[in-house]
DNA sequence: CACGAATATTTGTCAAACAAATGTCTTGGC
DNA sequence: GCCAAGACATTTGTTTGACAAATATTCGTG
């Protein structure tokens, strides 16, 4: 067996409502269920799986946690399968990180240091196969208005986020982003000294040169 | 507002069910609930919330997903709260990969890049500053006869663990176990061409030798 | 003392209904 | 004919009450 106990009862689901939801996330898994699909209605999904109306809002309620799924009420509403994304993920994740750094199951060292990991590789990456588009997108998240707006705390997150998707990689994308969140969480939480957005800016256009140069060694 | 609709409600939660949600979380959060306790049964819990059981049990199915409570029957049972883990994020970051990469949301070639990407850093910080507990169960790992019927898939695993362990970053560890699971959960389904032992154990020895000299370009 | 059955407790599931939200349709007025 | 306001229909959200299943404890009996 797993080193842990599988989430989502993926594997056993001998209970009724993990067997629904072990049922539904196969359907999105192997396509059957695609983004935008409306599922039927809840009373008719209880009837045709032949549970419970209870059971089956069990199943749905932690497919939405996981956001697989979205509902409404109303005539045009119902049930729907979201659009899977990364920044979806993300957020789910930030969630877990930010829960084990307040049981200390991870310090905000560990956190800043993996940020710093990934983004290093992330900037060798983008420096090697960086695109005229991912310059372009670079360049403008230092000039525009709207990247000084963004936010209070991290305007620095766009940023970093484009150097993420540089790379070309979604999983190191999804991983960088989460930490972000994470991080802006915290900020919300403690307001942090806000640094000097000036001198953040100018260490952006350093990146950003080097990167044009493809120069790994000065983009880290 | 975030880029991603917050998973779990976290934000607005006027849906009484996700109320719960955040209630339950915020006093994980806090360390008012710590790993082990035992929440009042269902119905005592409805009372006391002034909320239906159904309703009440809605929040704790979608956090039984999220790996942070468990429930069992009986006089002795209930739902107690889960020693929180890495291991367990991971767990369930291995599902939500897994997901992306079915739907084509991510590559295989992107998984096994970040996997190289953090493993090679993970490598780094571990070369410089390794002890002497680390190098015994990295030593033991290559040695133990565990070490071969562990897993006939990715007999790998436990060795690349040692490694991330060994780099005293718990989250980049959390990055690389997820990214090790969803390979092992892939490999279950598609029968990989399994590579030679031998030769990955010899890998390994190499690897080891070079922390061992804190030689860091040539771990890499 | 040993062992099995009754018992109590808690989660798991079911059933039927009402409340809230939200489009759609109808109807009345102009 | 057109438009707006209210009635209506549909779907999720929530409540109530009950029964089934699992399981540790207790009690009774050999």
């Amino acid at each position: 067996m797993g080193t842990a106990a599988d989430s989502q009862g993926t594997r056993k689901g001998h209970k009724t409502y993990q067997q629904i939801i072990m049922h539904i996330r196969g359907a999105i898994s192997s396509g059957e269920l695609r983004p935008g699909d409306r599922l039927p209605p809840e009373t008719e999904l209880a009837r045709s799986l032949g549970v419970s109306r209870p059971t089956v809002r069990e199943a749905l309620k932690v497919l939405e946690a996981f956001n697989l799924l979205e509902s409404s009420t109303g005539p045009t509403g119902g049930t729907f399968i979201r659009t899977l994304s990364g920044a979806g993920v993300a957020d789910s994740l930030k969630d877990s990180i930010t829960l084990l750094l307040d049981v200390d199951e991870l310090t905000l060292e560990e956190l800043w240091a993996a940020r710093e990991a990934i983004e290093t590789r992330a900037v060798g990456i983008a420096a090697a196969r960086r695109t005229e588009q991912d310059l372009a997108t670079m360049w403008r998240t230092i000039e525009s208005d709207e990247y000084r707006e963004f936010d209070d705390y991290f305007p620095d997150i766009t940023f970093h986020r484009a150097i993420a998707d540089a790379s070309g990689n979604r999983l190191l994308s999804l991983f960088m982003l989460s930490i972000h969140l994470t991080l802006r969480t915290l900020a919300k939480r403690y307001i942090l000294p806000s640094k000097s957005k000036q001198v953040s800016q100018d260490q952006h256009r350093l990146v950003y040169e080097a990167i044009l140069d493809r120069d790994e060694k000065l983009a880290r």
